[in-house]
DNA sequence: GACTCTGAGTTAAACGTTTAACTCAACGAA
DNA sequence: TTCGTTGAGTTAAACGTTTAACTCAGAGTC
C-alpha cells in the first residue's frame, strides 16, 4: 500500500506553493496557464487525488446529501434512489444511501451515521409512521425532505407523497360497476399509505353498497402471503374483485390464484399498486395504480435544493396523483 | 441554521480537555465514569455529533467502502448492493453507492468521485468489458473486488462472477431432449456474461444438432425489445424453445408472445435468466437460471475484507454456479 | 517620476478531530 | 524514605485542505 500523494507533494514537484495547486483545481483564483500545466502534470505523475475529508473539513461546503430508505429490495425505493441520484448528481451533489431495513432501531443508527457526514441535506422515507428522533432534532437546522411514509400531517418538514386516498378511490371505482364483493389485500395496515388506500377504497365501496370491504393482511413476504391467502380463500367466500395494495401483496395473490387455478379476470378481477414491467408481460396484463416515481423524485429534489439554497421557503407538503392503468385483469361490466 | 457544536464546545461545557471527550467517544482510553457521564450529558445538551471528515482526516482510518454498479434500475444490482451493504454494515463499514448508468464516461467520473473519499476498499461492477482507468491505476494500492461483468481473464484484481458458460449449458440441456429449434434472446451480445451464456448454449446445441442456435438481439429496453421480437417472429420460423439471457429480454419476449397470442409452453418453451419473484406468480411459472446473488454478495465481501485486513492474499477469481429452476414453462419430452 | 492599481503568486492560519508525549498524584515495594 | 509504576488526565502537534491576508512586480495615470 503506497502512501498517497498530497497537495504538498504536487506543489513540491511543480515548484509552486500549495495555494497555487489548490487554485488550479478549484478555479477560485486565476493561475498562469504555464504554471497550471506544470501543476497538472505533477498531479498526474503522482496520481494525486483531492481528499474530500480535508477539503470539506476546511471549506465547510459539503456537496453531499443523505438518503434513507426502508429497504433496497423494493423497486419503488430503488427507483426513487435512482431518480434522486441522477438529479443530485446533475447539480453536483453526491448521494449517500442508507437502508433502515424496516427496522426503527436501525433507522436511528443509520440516520446518525448519515448525519455524521455533515451532509447539506437529507431525504428520508421513514420505515414507520413515527418521525425518528435524529430527524426531529435536525428540524430547522438541516434542509430535509420526507417522502412516502409520512404518519403525521402538518409536519414542519417538507414532504412528498402520493395521494393514496384518491388512488384507492380510483381503484375502487374501476371495480364498482361490475363487482359487488370487493376484497382488499394489504401488507401492513398500520402504515399510513396503506391505511390511506384502504380508506379511499372503503369510502367508495361503502357509499355504493353500504358495507365496508373485507380486508386480508398478507404480510410483507410473498410466500407467506400466498399461503395465508390460499388458506383464506379456502375458508371464505371468493370475492369478485381484489385490490392488492402493494407489489408484494399482488405477487402473493397471483401465486395463490395460480395455485388454486383461479383465472383472472374470469373468476376474479385484480388491481395492483405500483406499476411494474412484469405486470404487462402476461397474457392478461394487470391493471394497477401507478405511483409517480419520476415526479416524486423530481419533487423531492426540487424541495431539497430550494431549501439548501437558503431563503425562508415556507414548508411544503406536495401530494402527487397516482394514475390508474386500466388493463385486462378487470372484468368489464358487460359480463356482470 | 445554527452552528454545530464541536468537540471543543463539549469539552468546555463538561469542564474537561478535548482529548478526554475524544476518549469518551472512541473508548481508546479509560475515563472516570463520573467524568464520562458529564461529557455525555454535555454532548447531549449541545446535540453534538462527531464530524466524520475531521475524524477520518486525522486518524487515516476510514471505515468506508465504495461500490459502483452499472445502474440502480436492475434488481440484480440492487440486490447485490443490498447484500453487500448489510455485510459491510455488520463489520462497521459504510457503503458509498454510485451508478455509472451504463455509461463508460460517467463510470470514470463516478469512480473518481468515489475514490476522492479515500475509501478503504472498492467494489465495482464495470459497465463494459473494459477495466476503467481509475481502477487500473489503483491496482496494488487499494483493496478492490470486481464482479459480474469482467471482460478480461487473469486480472490482478479479485473477481466474483457466475459461471455463465455452465449456466448456458444447463439451460440448453433442459431444452435439448424435446426441442430441436432453439432461439437465444440476448440483450447486448458484446458484454462478457452474455457472450459466455451464448457460448454455453451454443456448444451444447452444436454437439447435439450440429448447428448453432439462432440469436436475436432485443436491446436493453423492454418495449423496444418486444417490438423487435414481434417483428422477428413475423419474419422467421417460430422456434420451439427460447432462452432469454436477461431479465429485460425475458420480459420483452413475454410481451411479444402475449401480443401474438403464443402460449407457453404449448406453442413455445421459455427459460429466463435471473430468478425474480414475479416469475412464479403466474399460471405457468417460468423456468430460469438463478444467479446466486446472496452468495456473490458474500464472496465479494469476504474477498474485500480479507484484502482490507492486509496480508499478502493471492488474487482470487471466484466463480459461483448458477442454479436451474425447473418450472412449467418448458414443455416436457413426452409431448415431443 | 511618483502614485496607485491590479493580478498572480505566497504565507500561514484555520477546520474538528486523534494521538503521541507529557504531567502529576496516588500507590506499593524495597 | 525513596523510587519506580501505574492510571487518568492534559497539551499540543499533526492530518490535507482552503482562504484571508500579504508581497511584489508590472502597468497605468497624472
Amino acid at each position: 500500500m503506497v502512501k498517497r500523494a498530497t497537495i504538498k507533494d504536487v506543489a513540491a514537484r511543480a515548484g509552486v506553493s500549495i495555494a497555487t495547486v489548490s487554485n488550479v483545481f478549484s478555479g477560485k483564483k486565476a493561475v498562469n496557464p504555464d504554471l497550471a500545466k506544470k501543476v497538472e502534470e505533477a498531479a498526474a505523475a503522482l496520481s494525486y487525488r483531492l481528499d474530500r475529508n480535508a477539503s470539506q473539513l476546511r471549506s465547510g461546503r459539503v456537496q453531499v446529501v443523505g438518503m434513507l430508505v426502508p429497504n433496497l429490495d423494493d423497486t419503488f425505493f430503488t427507483s426513487l434512489v435512482e431518480r434522486v441520484e441522477r438529479l443530485a448528481h446533475d447539480d453536483g451533489y453526491e448521494v449517500l444511501v442508507a437502508s433502515s431495513r424496516d427496522n426503527p432501531q436501525l433507522e436511528i443508527s443509520r440516520l446518525n451515521a448519515l448525519l455524521g457526514w455533515r451532509p447539506s441535506g437529507l431525504i428520508a422515507v421513514p420505515c414507520s409512521n413515527a418521525i425518528p428522533q435524529p430527524i426531529r432534532s435536525e428540524i430547522g437546522r438541516l434542509p430535509m425532505v420526507l417522502a412516502d411514509r409520512i404518519g403525521e400531517d402538518n409536519l414542519p418538514i417538507d414532504t412528498v407523497t402520493m395521494d393514496n386516498v384518491a388512488a384507492g378511490q380510483a381503484a375502487a371505482e374501476l371495480l364498482i360497476p361490475s363487482h359487488r364483493d370487493i376484497l382488499i389485500a394489504a401488507s401492513n395496515t398500520a402504515i399510513r399509505p396503506i391505511a390511506d388506500r384502504i380508506a379511499g377504497i372503503s369510502s367508495v365501496v361503502e357509499t355504493h353498497y353500504g358495507v365496508r370491504p373485507r380486508i386480508v393482511e398478507l404480510t410483507s413476504n410473498i410466500n407467506a402471503g400466498a399461503e395465508i391467502f390460499c388458506d383464506w380463500l379456502s375458508r371464505e367466500a371468493r370475492p369478485e374483485g381484489v385490490i392488492c395494495l402493494t407489489n408484494v401483496t399482488t405477487l402473493a395473490a397471483l401465486q395463490a390464484f395460480a395455485a388454486l387455478n383461479i383465472d383472472i379476470p374470469e373468476d376474479v378481477s385484480l388491481i395492483g399498486f405500483d406499476d411494474y414491467t412484469w405486470m404487462t408481460a402476461r397474457k392478461v396484463p394487470l391493471s394497477a395504480v401507478r405511483q409517480p416515481v419520476e415526479e416524486m423524485g423530481q419533487a423531492i429534489w426540487n424541495c431539497l435544493s430550494d431549501r439548501m439554497a437558503g431563503g425562508d421557503v415556507p414548508t411544503r407538503h406536495i401530494v402527487l396523483p397516482g394514475s390508474l392503468q386500466v388493463r385486462r385483469s378487470v372484468r368489464s361490466s358487460t359480463s356482470a
